[in-house]
DNA sequence: AACTATTTATAAGA
DNA sequence: TTCTTATAAATAGTT
């Protein structure tokens, strides 16, 4: 795997050996990464340098719940005490390890992926839900937006029948002006959340901030 | 690393990830046994298939020391186990409850259920995504409707040569065309290897309806 | 399980 | 350490 070939044997010059380390650790890293991710495993690995440097990689990103899986495996043989309370955890998170496969498979093919093995009446339904799904969610969105230019119409509207009754006010002295122009002057713009600030605010519009809750929690 | 590139992405099929993850466990475990004799390194190794099954490499062949080392490492803090079994599996079910939470929304969110909270940006990453699975579904289905479609073809063709056959034996009598029409007898099933044997054609066939490729059905 | 065309990892050199 | 490159090794797709 390099310019020649070599035994595989301690290296005995220090620096060779350190350069080598630190290329195939990393190597070595990468590897257990892609077998995770390729093959669905869990992968834990511990390396210690001579030095005594610790390095170290787990798919699972936690590393604890992988040693004591491992050491539950393997001091499984034991199982002396009648520690049935044990099992009865270990039932549960057996079942909900299924549910969560059955539900990955499910969720998968509704994004499209390992859909190998489908039969035409299953993409057909498939192609159907996908389709529902689709037609609902573009009437919330465009309910969403239908909401967003009512509100700025009535923030707009506020604000023309303000400055009219401002103007009046000037001129005849008096509050009791009516409320006369409706909306004229109507701007829809295309908006992103960021657009719900509407420039003017005067006394008479309430300002609601629209908070989107930002409720899409992504599977870690 | 092999006849063709891949991403590194979960491999859908599960007969050649169950391969792929055979041979690349091996390397991996070779690897980490390289790592640790030619750079004086100590190595653990832990890995778990998606089944459950258990492997692992220990460069000290004594792998609870190897934890050990590394939980002191780690951190000083020690959970071990008198009672804490039950702890352990309890954090595990927790955190599959919280996983399959997790993909129950979103899940429920790709059948355009439980919409409520979503922002228009959310709401249009959920379109575009639908959509895109959507294309993916529908090609798919229309992949195999065209294989089906083809082999029909196929086969009907391999019908008319045989009948047309049949019309010149009943004209031309026995020997030349019996000899000549052996050939295309052949070929109405299915396809293999074999099919490639393109019969010899008599004049009255046409020939370049013939050239049916033996289409490899990709299916992946 | 074996085979090989390719890709990937890496030993040596700079 | 980092980059380059010739070459060894791993492995994806196939049989």
């Amino acid at each position: 795997m390099g310019r020649g070939k070599i035994v595989i044997r301690r290296i005995d010059n220090l620096t060779n050996r350190q350069v080598t380390f630190s290329k195939r650790r990393k190597g070595l890293i990468k590897k257990a990464k892609e077998l995770a991710i390729l093959c669905d495993a869990e992968v834990g690995l511990v390396i210690f340098s001579s030095t005594g440097k610790l390095y170290e990689y787990s798919s699972t990103c936690n590393m604890k719940s992988l040693i004591e899986r491992y050491k539950y495996k393997e001091e499984n043989q034991q199982l002396l005490n009648p520690e049935s309370e044990v099992k009865i955890w270990q039932r549960e998170t057996e079942i909900l390890r299924q549910q969560l496969e059955n539900l990955q498979e499910n969720h998968r093919q509704l994004l499209g992926e390992q859909l190998y093995g489908l039969s035409v009446k299953d993409l057909q339904d498939l192609e159907n839900q996908l389709e529902m799904s689709l037609q609902v969610v573009r009437m919330k969105k465009e309910q969403i937006l239908t909401d967003e230019i009512q509100e700025l119409k009535r923030k707009i509207q506020g604000n023309l029948i303000h400055r009219e009754n401002m103007e009046l006010y000037k001129v005849y002295g008096t509050t009791n002006v009516v409320a006369a122009s409706r909306n004229t002057f109507v701007t829809c713009g295309i908006h992103s959340e960021e657009d719900s600030s509407v420039p003017v605010h005067l006394q008479l519009s309430q300002p609601e901030q629209h908070t989107y809750e930002t409720s899409v929690r992504r599977t870690k």
